[in-house]
DNA sequence: CGACCGTTTCAAAGCGCTTTGGAAGTTATC
DNA sequence: GATAACTTCCAAAGCGCTTTGAAACGGTCG
């Protein structure tokens, strides 16, 4: 069923039958009707190929796999590219992935020049990263989710991570810690040293020193949060409170908590970050999880729907959102334990 | 610029151009070659949406990603699709990503409805897969990376799980070896089972009982792989050997062995499956580790050759390829202890 | 030398959609 | 009742490529 049997079948000519379904000011509302309902009884889906011809939009957006590097793949940033999808799919947009080994420079210069995606997302950026420069000069047009320090004016959109962690920070300090340990993403990236910047200016903020054996980053992974979990443990006096990068690493903390005897909310404090994911929630554990909440899946969708704008022509120096992200008290935060 | 202009530029006619590009016959070597040179040089690059539309292929190969439960979301999957998009780049096909929260089916026949992919591959199948039929009904070619029961014809590519595990636990007999334990991953998976019935019909073989308590499975993770391994090690008599289904899974056992105070290769004999990660070599590591190596990447690209087949017409019922297994000896196998 | 054949090239017709530039049809205005 | 001003619809021209059917060309053969 192509478009013009579908005009043929209503008595209209292609023209109308397009511009009703395309949502144009020209067409009476009367004949959009009729013509949206009898597409959907004809299961008439417009031919993506020919849509994307005549318009000159491939209807794509990229994301590149960085296969070398193993950071992206991580259930961050599927969830992020699942809040991207369900937005695309909305307007038929598809997410082209690209698998890249070594050099991403090469694996960008190929989108560019080919007509394949009409822009790009980029994620979890390093503090100075190197993709922006490159996708500004190549002309292709990007969103990072994330920030990073560039010249180059580009569209990003981030979650307040300072702010995040400062909050949580704080409202430890108010319940009296004075020991609070740091369990952060790698320092390579920038939320990550926004987080830790939250987190020592709230101790400035309070008149704490922070303590530097307090602090340490890795993999976001279960294992790592156990690990520097356990040796933040071994040291005296003990920290009081935990603040925790990722749900995966508060769950390695809390085993560390468990192994060492402590019970979370009552002989020590945490507080995570939640990104939100399907198969991990803190209002369900026991005690749930205090957490700095942000749907990360909430984050793709936006993205997505920024992307949109740019392929639309808005430009990308109008494109920054940072947002702000909430303090979810629950049980594992409580007051020192005399 | 355009096959117009590159026509003109030559002053040969468009389907003379198209034809020398797209390696039809009736084109002499010379001109052939002219064009090709001349298309390099002025950096022509076929339009992909305007190529779809008059071959009425999509360009697109599609691979649905279950954001809801994720166990496809590890490096196993990313290496794989890795390969998929080294071989697919070449024709310049694209990987079309789509995530799908919750129902499945509902993404398959969005993509067998749409003209947005010519073919899904699907992987990590259940020993009883449903994606199988469905995707027969819709009509939608695909590929199987892995084994699945099911009585719909369909192409499908696996290694021989079952010879490897069967080797290796021979190989581990043979040095003596009487308790030995493994470390699977879920037993949901077909690959799994495979495995398992590798290593028992092995044993079977060498008239070996198979103790039950050795036997365990999970997610292919490091921390599955140590907190099995640690078990299996508070067993009397300890076992002598570790069967273990991923590298990921090898490193948690390491680290077991070490806080055991067992050293490998001396006091314990280890042999993993190595998919081959760029990132994770079992030779480099002390010991080196003995693996039933068959690198996932190499199967995401014949896998892509393959689901190319089938898009030119090769019948599903006539692809199916099992790939042997190689036995890599090394360091972390040795004869019993006295 | 003309008929015949294989090779090499071409003009033109789509592929299924969007979009431009008008043409009808309808209502309001004088 | 004619003119203007909308509203609603249409025919036709692309978008950049592939592919069909045929023509031009050079060489071979009777």
């Amino acid at each position: 069923m192509k478009l013009k049997d579908l005009a043929l079948q209503l008595g209209l000519s292609q023209t109308t039958v397009s511009r009703a379904l395309n949502g144009f000011p020209e067409v009476s509302e009367a004949t959009r009707r009729r013509v949206a309902e009898s597409a959907k009884r004809f299961g008439y889906h417009p031919n993506p190929s020919a849509r994307r011809l005549a318009t000159g939009r491939a209807g794509a957006i990229g994301a590149v796999l960085p296969t070398d590097r193993n950071l992206l793949v991580d259930p961050h940033y599927v969830e992020f590219l699942a809040g991207v999808g369900e937005r695309l799919s909305v307007d038929e947009i598809d997410i082209v992935l690209s698998p890249s080994r070594g050099d991403e420079t090469e694996t960008y210069r190929r989108l560019a020049t080919g007509t394949r995606v009409d822009a790009v997302i980029i994620s979890s950026p390093a503090v100075a990263d190197p993709r922006v420069a490159l996708l500004s000069e190549l002309g292709l047009p990007f969103i990072l989710h994330g920030r990073t320090e560039s010249s180059a004016p580009h569209a990003w959109l981030d979650i307040d991570n300072e702010g995040a962690f400062g909050h949580a920070t704080k409202h430890l300090v108010d319940l009296g810690h004075r020991r609070i340990a740091l369990i952060n993403g790698s320092s390579n990236f920038t939320y990550a040293r926004h987080r830790e910047k939250g987190f020592r200016e709230a101790l400035a903020g309070a008149g704490l020193a922070c303590d530097e054996q307090l602090i340490g980053d890795g993999q976001m992974t279960d294992e790592t949060g156990f690990r520097l979990a356990s040796r933040f443990l071994t040291l005296e006096p003990q920290p009081t409170a935990f603040l925790v990068s990722s749900m995966m690493m508060a769950l390695g903390t809390f085993r560390a908590l468990r192994t060492a005897g402590l019970e979370l909310g009552r002989d020590i404090s945490m507080i995570a970050h939640d990104d939100v994911f399907p198969f991990l929630n803190p209002d369900r554990m026991v005690p749930p999880i205090s957490t700095t909440r942000s749907p990360i899946r909430d984050a793709g969708t936006r993205v997505a729907e920024l992307v949109l704008d740019l392929v639309g022509g808005r430009r990308p120096e109008d494109v920054h959102e940072l947002w702000p992200v909430e303090l979810v008290v629950r049980g594992s935060t409580g007051p020192v334990p005399a």
